[in-house]
DNA sequence: TTGACTATACCGACCGGTTAGTATAGTGGG
DNA sequence: CCCACTATACTAACCGGTCGGTATAGTCAA
């Protein structure tokens, strides 16, 4: 479903592959589109774990947790899109065909603008700006996926990332130096 | 195709809807395949026309003409991709089924960038960069689309368009300044 | 303990309809 | 007459989904 999409992908392909008979796929799922959802959901899940698995969520440092974010992003990237996102997908084929699959995955989206957002906090300036970074750092992950299958190039995922990080880094110079002026008024040590 | 995908979207209705037969339609193209290659292609050309449209393509400041690029694109970004991208979709849904139109889109991306890059030569540093900045654009854009379609919000586009800018903004700043100094080396007007 | 009853899991043939693509007989302007 | 183009009927495979039926295990009253 990955590999070549909803529609490409019948329920008699899935059962003889997984070793049931379509007897049995009825029994638990009403309808292919639940099963999509199913599988929608499980793809979340599994990658909520692997990039909650960095080494990064428990650094101290919140701009070293947020570089080293991009770090695993980076080093995860790759392989877990390797055949795409799940999530672009599936709102690029089922947006306008399938609603129920189309309000999961952005709630999905929203979830994890939810999850990323307190990275981003040390960096953001007004109280949406956090959201919004991660909402950004998305569209970058997305839009990666799509150009690395594409070139046929998983690669490109982390070459993506690591260009978007720059301009973090950039933003993360201004916030230092903010901060040290702020620090410094308060008569506080600038180092 | 585009808002439906091109798995979804049959032959007969493609005939139906624009009123040929499909012994005419089999005359003018070999398979389905190859209508989704023209559709890419004709996807394409109308994007880069709209795209080329744009007031900011005759300014003079480099400055400008690379704002006036953003402010073009999110002009008409929200109606140019209301129903995604072709691009997107067909590297989402076909890149490991057709090999023919995967590469396709790889070439049309790939043309792109050399389209756009010139635009950001002038904040570029090192000799790839105006390229990978053009590459970085796409990649937003195509996220930005993503996220539109999860949420069925065209002008979440614009937003994640915007968002990209005001980066882009900061690196203008940097270049401004760096030009200064180089300036006011060779003792010319620093304004 | 037994036997009637029920819930759940599972099977695979089958259904109507749709798919991409083909075969073939025109048709109408140059 | 010719040939680019059109129309329609057709094929064979495939689609999502249904159906009647079976296997197994648990429950509970007598």
């Amino acid at each position: 479903m990955l590999k070549y999409g909803y529609a490409a992908t019948s329920v008699d392909d899935i059962c003889s592959k997984s070793g049931v008979t379509k007897g049995s796929f009825y029994h638990f799922f009403a309808t292919k589109e639940e099963l999509g959802l199913a599988v929608l959901n499980g793809f979340y899940e599994e990658g909520v774990a692997r990039v909650a698995s960095g080494a990064y969520a428990g650094m101290n440092d919140p701009y070293q947790r947020l570089l080293g974010l991009f770090d695993h992003l980076e080093a995860i990237g790759p392989d877990l899109w390797r055949h795409g996102c799940l999530m672009g997908n599936f709102a690029c084929e089922l947006a306008e065909s399938s609603p129920l699959i189309r309000r999961r995955v952005a709630e999905i989206f929203e979830e994890l603008v939810n999850r990323l957002a307190p990275v981003f906090r040390p960096i953001a300036r007004g109280g949406r700006e956090a959201a919004e970074l991660a909402e950004q750092t998305l569209m970058v992950i997305e839009g990666a996926v799509i150009m690395a299958r594409a070139h046929d190039d998983p690669r490109r995922i982390a070459s993506g990332l690591r260009r978007f990080r720059h301009m973090i880094e950039a933003r993360i110079g201004e916030s230092r130096t903010a901060k040290d002026k702020v620090n410094r008024g308060r008569a506080s040590s600038p180092m």
